[in-house]
DNA sequence: CATTCGATGATTGTTGACAAATGACAATAG
DNA sequence: CTATTGTCATTTGTCAACAATCATCGAATG
């Protein structure tokens, strides 16, 4: 966990970790004065704040009224976004097996023991977190991680309905599938495991 | 062009459209302070406006540095991007396939009407807003334009490099050829137009 | 009784001043 | 001669006060 040093970073990542895990519902309104007082900081990085999540979709604006969390998109939308993630991620797989570099499969056995472990315990916020930081660690491998700010607003909408239809362990077995493949070199394997566990 | 109350959409409007038609080159910085003597206004609102554009992709920002204008994506990314616009696109004329609603039909013709005349003259800046107009015509109509804000991101870092390689009257009649097969009910057709229309 | 109009309170939008961080360059020590 | 440190100008980051806008609710009106 990376500590902004600015203060609308830091406010950023709170309320988003706050919104993945759940403790912020969907049309939950959000005020800037509200959360000022909060954090004991002035408006200021609080709109700039707000600004990022809008942008990236966890949150929606109407001009002069306020922000609330977003809705969990409908199926249509979820159905595209799906295709959206598995078409990124994808790609970067398969770039990665140009290479073979085995710094992100490293990274990614680190990852695989956190996950494991904090999907035997209580924290929601951790595990989102280190979810999303597997699929993170795919998509900054391929191009120098210039698909990152394309993959992220289409990640965070489908994690807004993170908690729900999950099986934590079954999760962590998906992601070790897609790892085990890429050890073993077997590209079209690692695309079909990583095909079927984005739904 | 819509006409924004607030300060912040008319910068970003503004700026995004001098960035979409060639004015401001990839890597050209924009400074806080010098923007807001440029509008006369205060730094404010061209703060959030910068944070809009970020987030669109069409800047890139740099903490305690500023703001410059994005580099146009490279070739591995901008396939990617393609695959995602066609993959968006091409969901929603499929939905609108299902009710062939004909409102869309005639906005889709008043805009390409329009949009033959731009071509013809020399305001680039006219041409990219009616080409993203008509395609945005088209995303809004799927699932009550809840992909637009998926799409906008990613048509916008397409359209970066917007004009160099392009044949704006050849541009036009791809645009009317997807028309044409949807008047048609020609839903393959149309699919195909698309798809060799965004490269 | 339904509807429109206007006062009111809450909330965002905007501003200008001040604080903090950064990068460039020059002075200095090794 | 190189590397480090200190200073300075520039630019973003933060703040608190003020203005503009919107939703709510109640009263007047047809």
């Amino acid at each position: 966990m990376k500590l902004a040093s600015n203060l609308q970073e830091q406010v950023a990542s709170h309320l988003r970790r706050r919104i993945l895990s759940g403790q912020l519902l969907p049309g939950t309104p959000l005020r800037e004065q509200t959360l000022a007082l909060e954090f004991g900081i002035s408006r200021g990085p609080i709109r700039d704040a707000l600004l990022h999540l809008t942008k990236e979709g966890l949150l929606v604006a109407k001009p002069n009224v306020g922000v609330k969390v977003a809705a969990e998109p409908s199926g249509f939308k979820r159905h595209v976004i799906v295709h959206l993630r598995r078409e990124i991620e994808a790609s970067a797989i398969t770039a990665w097996f140009e290479t073979r570099d085995p710094h992100l499969l490293r990274r990614l056995d680190d990852n695989l023991a956190l996950y494991r472990e904090a999907c035997g315990g209580s924290d929601l916020g951790q595990v989102v977190e280190l979810d999303m930081a597997f699929h993170r660690l795919i998509v900054e491998t391929a191009d120098k991680g210039s698909l990152v700010d394309l993959w992220l607003p289409i990640m965070l909408r489908m994690f807004l309905r993170y908690s729900r239809h999950r099986d934590l362990m079954e999760s962590y077995h998906e992601h070790a599938s897609i790892v085990r493949a890429m050890h073993a070199g077997r590209e079209w394997e690692a695309l079909e495991a990583l095909k079927s566990h984005i739904v």
